[in-house]
DNA sequence: TTCGTGATTTCACCTGATTTTAACCTCTCT
DNA sequence: AGAGAGGTTAAAATCAGGTGAAATCACGAA
């Protein structure tokens, strides 16, 4: 998620910066309004924040001059003063939300947060499962180790799934034949041992801490350590 | 426009009723959660304004299970605590912005207004998806890629609708059959891939990046990257 | 109606990737 | 050392997906 936040005081500047980097937003900060203008016409952000004091061109001008270029982005204003003629004003120019400095950061991601939830795709949500600093990305198919892509083929992602959702618990190979593979008698055949190998090979090779356990006459284990 | 006003003191119940009237907006109240539970599931009102402290349910309650039940309208709480813990909560339930009583009209116009602005945007906006530098226009019924534009037939618009409403999402063959197509069984057919074919033609063709990703054993997704 | 055009679907073939088999290897425990 | 359990590897079998061409369908024009 992507915010530009247009705020003269480095001081307060840095401290949103930081403050929502940490949360794993990503932020632009302009220093005075011309700058921010310019950052907002040639970006896409989620939620754009902005100072009604800012140098160069107003918070109220900025506002609206974005809306009349269009751009619909939510609005969040920021002001010292609290008098309800400029929070009028601000949402006459066009912003969709108000906070007056000082504020607490709970109260402004918690404002942010709101107003880009109208904006963002459900579909955006994160589907994941994690052991350790393994990751199964269930919307792409796709698993991660300390921010590694591997990628798995469908038999392969299967399994690491099913072991994966049985973290810390022994599957027999019985089990693990009926859930992934749907076979449900004794083919006699070794497919398991073959696919933990491939697993093995992609997840733990290259890795120190390994988390695909063999028990010997029980099954396999994923587990940390 | 339309609003739904859930609060039990009587005073404040007719001073909001009376002054939202005279600024032409269409007024219901409900004295209780229950009832305006009810009257929100039956009605299509622009806005809601929920008082947290009400009879039968309360407003977190309330906002929580219009949520549940689909009901995307804006919320604006209403309490008469101003701790930040409550306004983090009413964000969670779900309202869209929230107000510290006692507050002085003008500014409960202001955000009433600037949130049934903002629904009237985005569903104005609804008009034109965006991954990447590819756009579907849902008006024109048209794609464009890099500013040019790319006609599509009805299914392969629908089959692109619904790659990219799933972006970044692998979309089983099932599902699309089901969606774009609606089959529910298995035809044995491979119409779907000589559509993501069709579409790879016009989409990905001539552009170094393209969108549309195999996922072998688990079907396509559209992505950036 | 018939015709014609473009849209949609089916079919057959091809290629490369995945899955499975099977033979052989290694380790551990007695 | 030998048996049993699991690991590894390569090759074979199978499958999934891409693609062009042809068949079929839908629908408007003559």
């Amino acid at each position: 998620m992507k915010i530009l936040v247009v705020e003269d005081e480095p001081k307060l500047a840095s401290f949103v910066k930081k403050g929502l980097e940490e949360q794993s937003f990503e932020v632009d900060v302009a220093f005075d309004g011309q700058i921010g203008r310019n950052l907002a016409l040639s970006n896409s952000y989620d939620v754009i924040v902005l100072d009604v004091n800012v140098p160069k061109m107003n918070g109220y001008d900025l506002a609206k001059s974005l809306r009349s270029e269009n751009i619909k982005t939510p609005i969040l204003m920021l002001t010292a003063m609290g008098s309800l003629d400029n929070k009028v004003a601000g949402f006459e120019a066009g912003a969709d939300d108000y906070l007056v400095k000082p504020f607490e950061f709970r109260e402004l991601l918690a404002r942010l947060r709101a107003l880009s939830k109208r904006t963002i795709d459900t579909s955006l949500q994160a589907n994941l499962l994690k052991v350790a600093d393994l990751e199964l990305d269930l919307n792409e198919k796709i698993a991660r180790r300390g921010g590694k892509r591997i990628e798995l083929t469908a038999k392969e992602f299967a399994l690491l799934e099913y072991l994966m959702r049985n973290r810390s618990r022994v599957v027999s190979r019985i089990d693990i034949a009926e859930k992934v593979w749907d076979i449900h008698f004794d083919t006699g055949t070794n497919v398991i041992d073959v696919y933990v190998n491939f697993l093995r090979k992609k997840v733990d090779k290259n890795f120190p801490v390994k988390l695909i356990h063999t028990v010997i006459g029980m099954g396999y284990m994923l587990k940390e350590e």
